[in-house]
DNA sequence: GGGTCTCGAATTTTT
DNA sequence: TTCGAGACCC
């Protein structure tokens, strides 16, 4: 324990031991980034400072609690529980808890999360009788957690002529409006939604110098991770924090910022020097994590983005294996490959199914990974999608517990007024929402007054509103005497939810009634951890204060078998595993379409997959596919331009020889051979059928199991078909001996197209498309 | 007020 | 394909 420091390498330790002042440690993938993080806090305390006065701000809860583990672990003993270590959102939703009244928000505040954010907009836009053809939700949604990231709030909105100008030519004019209607909706219900827990803790500061005072003082050591995936409102908040003692140190790789698109400034990370001037600046360049081929193939690759901090990654592990890169003939011929590969290496080498990572750009892309591993029976589980706080059953039992902590809470009201049904419905809300309006009030207060306020509601449906007000009234006394969950269960019963489930004899139903008891599972566990710790609060005020900022990443799973694991590259960010698979390496999917029109989007597309490789502790599997069913259609693919941007040497390419039966490799030929200037096929050249041919750098092949033939209705019905449709007369082409050249004349049908060229330097040609390696010039 | 059907849209998302 | 919203009908 005592000499925790020489476990560390040279930069690491300078890192760790350089307390006072502005630090920045730039930390490249697999650098050790976590065990300086963990050592420097347990430095700090070692060398006298009280953990009352340190701050450690992560971007998600697991590594925050990892974190923590590790401290202990260093340390040994429990010094580190008085650590404020934590989540952005979490602990400044702390310590809104506690000032929030000074800005005219309740202690017990809800926090919306993004679907409720949404549903507010949404009424909103149908309110303000706005088209919502035009104003979608999504849209209204991200523009305004933009602003709120940059901190504009709807009075300066209304102040900049350009952010106006900017929102009337996308066709919203009405922005600033929405905008402010939607932060007085919130205002109105007690609720913050994610960005305000921010946004409101610069308010905070801003307003009350006192306030900053007290924080900035209590938090003389800052520490944050993951630097270069901060926003706006969350640089500021640090940077005032730490403006008094200046004692913050920065952690992050600004090669691995992949949230940009959500508001995530890499400038802060690049500026850092600039913010301070007397800033220490460290470098961890060695890489523990990968073997050799993996570090320098994503050295190439990321070596093509223009904006980044210099570094030179190098590791002193094996050379290893080189990254396999494996084109399939279709989605589900992509899956079977992975299983199969996955499944042969647990046979033969007995290599545990929890040491291979499905990583892929779209959660869609997982169910051809899931079809296969459930037929050859491999365990695995899907992270991410939709979690289990937010499915429907769920949140709506939670609901009940918001609406009883915060009356206020309209969208919990709206939520579960009619639920079970109660024979309450649309027009009521409606005439509820009207009147709440108008006094700028909640609904619980216009339920609650309906006669006095005269609102158009029938008597019986009057009566129907005010026993679900009482009900709720009678769950709220209990809330005092009984901890969660006991309230929990009681309201699930006496509400007539489970009974609703469970009536529910569907799959679907019975899984919902699962979750539900899963649910009560875990508040169970909350509820004996609480009573464990020393001043530990069972109540269910407390219980809902942890899980709004909570995502199910943290849940464990049921049985502990090995499993493969299926997740977004997002979602990998921060893990290893010895055997990964980057699946989808295709044009249009990774890069996604929607990022390749623009430089700043490309690189950090090209940054997600810097990631994505980089996980990858010994072997590396990039596969792509030939053709995809992509919303219900067939779409014929052309492979990544990133794996053209892969050093060579550091690759194994499988194009796999299929005997595929006659017909179809006469008609046409799936597997064309890559033309010159890729490694795999170019734009330009794709559309050449092509005899297969071995690839230079091709070292073995390795045939996927279950492939079948592919039916030849696949290629007749037109969307998959491989014909020269692209070249036409007048297109200039480039030919290998030939040179340049302009088509005159295209003739023949399939494989027997013939192409007229008249070379620039050759004179005129007829050449076979099918032999004739031409490729398109722009 | 509640159920069923059709139509249209569809990246990534630590909080 | 899959999901949700809205139209439509009872």
């Amino acid at each position: 324990m005592s000499n925790y420091l020489e476990a560390l390498n040279p930069v690491q330790r300078e890192a760790v031991e350089c307390i006072k002042g502005p630090v920045m440690v730039i930390a490249g993938a697999g650098s050790g980034k976590t065990r300086v993080l963990t050592y420097r806090i347990a430095h700090l305390m070692k060398s006298g400072v009280d953990p009352f006065n340190i701050l450690s701000l992560t971007f998600t809860n697991k590594a925050a609690k990892e974190m923590k583990d590790r401290i202990q672990n260093v340390l040994g003993g429990s010094e580190a529980k008085n650590l404020w270590m934590g989540t952005f959102h979490s602990v400044f939703a702390k310590i809104l808890r506690i000032e929030g009244h000074r800005l005219g928000f309740p202690s017990n505040f809800t926090i919306y999360d993004s679907e409720d954010s949404k549903k507010v907009i949404s009424s909103i836009i149908k309110e303000s009788g706005l088209d919502k053809e035009i104003y979608k939700v999504k849209t209204i949604a991200n523009r305004i957690s933009s602003y709120k990231n940059n901190l504009i709030t709807p009075k300066s909105y209304a102040a900049r002529a350009e952010l106006q100008e900017a929102d009337a030519s996308a066709r919203i004019p009405k922005l600033g409006e929405i905008y402010s209607s939607y932060m007085e909706k919130c205002f109105r219900a007690g609720a913050m939604d994610f960005d305000d827990l921010l946004v409101k803790t610069n308010e905070l500061f801003i307003k009350f110098p006192d306030a900053l005072a007290k924080y900035q003082d209590r938090f003389r050591y800052i520490l944050v991770d993951e630097y270069q995936d901060t926003n706006h409102s969350q640089y500021l908040i640090i940077k005032s924090l730490a403006s008094r003692y200046e004692n913050i140190c920065v952690v992050g790789d600004d090669a691995q910022s992949i949230y940009a698109f959500r508001g995530a400034n890499i400038r802060n990370i690049l500026n850092f020097q600039k913010d301070y001037d007397n800033a220490n600046f460290f470098k961890l360049e060695q890489n523990y994590r990968s073997t050799e081929h993996i570090v320098k193939a994503a050295n190439a690759l990321i070596k093509n983005n223009k904006e980044q901090l210099e570094k030179n990654i190098w590791t002193a592990n094996p050379l290893g294996e080189k990254i396999i890169v494996h084109k399939s003939v279709s989605d589900s011929d992509e899956g079977n490959y992975a299983a199969q590969t996955i499944w042969e290496a647990n046979i033969r080498n007995h290599v545990a199914y929890d040491d291979f990572a499905i990583l892929y750009r779209t959660n869609a892309q997982s169910r051809a990974f899931e079809d296969s591993f459930r037929r050859k029976n491999i365990p695995y589980r899907i992270y991410g999608g939709l979690s289990f706080y937010q499915r429907k059953e769920v949140k709506d039992l939670i609901s009940y517990v918001r609406l009883i902590v915060n009356l206020k809470d309209d969208e919990a009201f709206k939520r579960i007024i009619n639920l079970p049904s109660r024979g309450i419905g649309e027009t009521t809300i409606a005439r509820l929402s009207l009147a709440a309006n108008e006094r700028k009030t909640s609904l619980w207060e216009a339920a609650q007054n309906a006669s006095e306020w005269q609102i158009k509601i029938n008597q019986p449906t009057k009566e129907k509103l005010l026993a679900f007000c009482d009900l709720i009234l009678s769950f709220r006394i209990l809330t005092d005497e009984k901890d969660a969950f006991d309230i929990m269960e009681h309201i699930a019963r006496s509400s007539g939810l489970v009974k609703f489930l469970s009536d529910d004899k569907t799959p679907e139903g019975v899984s919902r009634y699962e979750n539900v008891q899963e649910l009560l599972n875990g508040i169970k566990d909350f509820v004996e951890e609480q009573k464990e710790i020393e001043n530990g609060n069972a109540s269910i005020h407390s219980y809902l204060e942890d899980i709004a900022l909570i995502t199910d990443s943290d849940k464990k799973d049921k049985d502990d078998r090995p499993k493969v694991s299926l997740m977004t590259i997002h979602l990998a960010k921060g893990l290893e595993f010895p055997n990964v698979f980057v699946v989808g390496m295709e044009e249009n999917l990774f890069p996604s379409m929607m990022s390749i029109g623009s430089r700043s989007e490309l690189e950090e597309e090209r940054r997600l997959f810097y990631v994505a490789l980089t996980r990858a502790k010994k072997s590396a599997y990039l596969t792509y596919s030939h053709i995809r069913y992509r919303w219900g259609k067939l779409i014929d693919c052309e492979p990544s331009r990133f794996l053209d941007e892969l050093d060579d040497e550091h690759l194994e390419i499988h194009i796999p020889e299929y005997n595929t039966g006659k017909t179809i490799s006469k008609k046409i030929n799936p597997f064309d051979v890559p033309s010159r200037g890729s490694k795999f096929y170019s734009k330009s050249s794709k559309k050449q059928p092509e005899k297969q041919k071995k690839q230079p750098n091709t070292v073995r092949f390795i045939r996927p199991a279950n492939l079948k033939p592919l039916e030849e209705s696949t290629y007749s019905n037109g969307s998959a078909v491989m014909l020269n449709n692209t070249l036409t007369a007048g297109n200039r082409v480039l030919h290998e001996r030939f040179g340049t050249g302009t088509i005159t004349e295209i003739n023949g049908e399939l494989m027997d197209q013939k192409a007229t060229i008249a070379f620039d330097n050759a004179g005129e040609k007829k050449l076979l498309l099918k032999f004739a390696k031409l490729q398109l010039i722009k």
